[in-house]
DNA sequence: CGGACCATGTAAGCGGTTACATGATTCT
DNA sequence: AGAATCATGTAACCGCTTACATGGTCCG
């Protein structure tokens, strides 16, 4: 349902078509929130059947037309409700550590091997996030600007202050991923392996 | 596919019914990988079809019988093979940092809930996996105990070692992100919400 | 005229969730 | 006799993945 929420957050600051909504999700939400292009096609049918969004036909070169959608009270209500429950944390499953409790099966190369993914993996999303967090700081962030420009002037630190809030968090995270895999590979050194 | 190698891991040690799995399983590696009975039965059927295993029918009681899970060779193979496979990871699907990203939407006190929900969380989980961590440090892990007694002298150390790195590892990641929230709850007062 | 990009999907399949269903055994 | 626990599932549904499909527009 995650994937709705994000939408509607995009489309709360301005109405768009499915392929807009589709670039500039890339570019932002995606960041916490991935979803193709497969998936938010549908969605946006779904969201509007239910009411929450309204979607209108506009001309586009001569033949062709595309399909805007505006958000509606519904949708903004449904919003605003989901952003005040709590939700529900799912049961562990983490491929990535139960691989790590068994990895005296493993080959030590491979196991060297997956270390050094999980760190190289998780270095690109620290840089990923990082600009984003620089995005926020030095002003150019084409939504956020729009986002922030319809917001009431006290509200907008706070906007600034979450965004920032979540990336500095993301960050943390993947700086404490890299290095539980850096230590692993301390660790199969000291075992001899 | 997962599940599949987290069964696996566990027959790799000694025959079990679905059952006995299923029992054991919640308390070892249903902390880095939930699953469910209705998930484990009907995988284990799978299992079989494939050749990973091989079930007998053992009588319990004067007319019922249970089924027993015996690892084949073939099963040690896909085992160990996976085990040498670098994981592909996943894109960024984040609920909670998808929420804290639009914080500004919420109830300031809804906000403290949800923060306080991951904290108690995480809490939960750290003191989980410390159970486990002291188990493996006190030698009071019966699963662990059996995999010891059959592995060779030199890999013992091995095998203890990274089921600590592993538990480890979650460990710090929970205290992570109970530091994030706390930060969290830090920035709401400072925003004057 | 061709290539990049705009625009919008469908279909099959998979892993996981939730709820439900059934009956035998063992213990007190 | 009744409760706890052993034993094993099925069915419907849901969100997501992967691969495929189609056609229009704009620019050089």
């Amino acid at each position: 349902m995650s994937l709705r929420y994000a939408l509607l957050a995009l489309l709360a600051v301005e109405p768009m078509t499915g392929y807009d909504l589709s670039k500039r999700f890339q570019s932002s939400v995606a960041h916490v929130w991935h979803a193709p292009d497969s998936q938010i096609y549908p969605e946006l049918k779904r969201m509007e059947k239910d009411g929450l969004l309204q979607g209108r036909d506009v001309a586009w070169g001569s033949r062709g037309t595309k399909r805007e959608y505006h958000i509606t009270a519904v949708g903004i209500e449904d919003f605003r409700s989901w952003m005040n429950e709590t939700l529900s944390y799912p049961p562990e499953r983490d491929p990535v550590h139960l691989k790590a409790a068994y990895f005296e099966w493993a080959e030590p190369d491979s196991a060297r091997a997956q270390l050094l993914a999980h760190i190289e993996n998780f270095t690109a999303r620290r840089e990923d996030w990082q600009e984003k967090v620089d995005e926020i700081l030095g002003d150019n962030n084409d939504i956020l600007a729009k986002r922030l420009a319809q917001a009431p002037e006290e509200d907008r630190e706070s906007i600034r202050a979450f965004k920032k809030f979540t990336y500095d968090g993301l960050i943390a995270r993947a700086e404490q991923e890299i290095a539980w895999a850096e230590s692993g590979l301390v660790l199969l050194d000291q075992l001899g392996r």
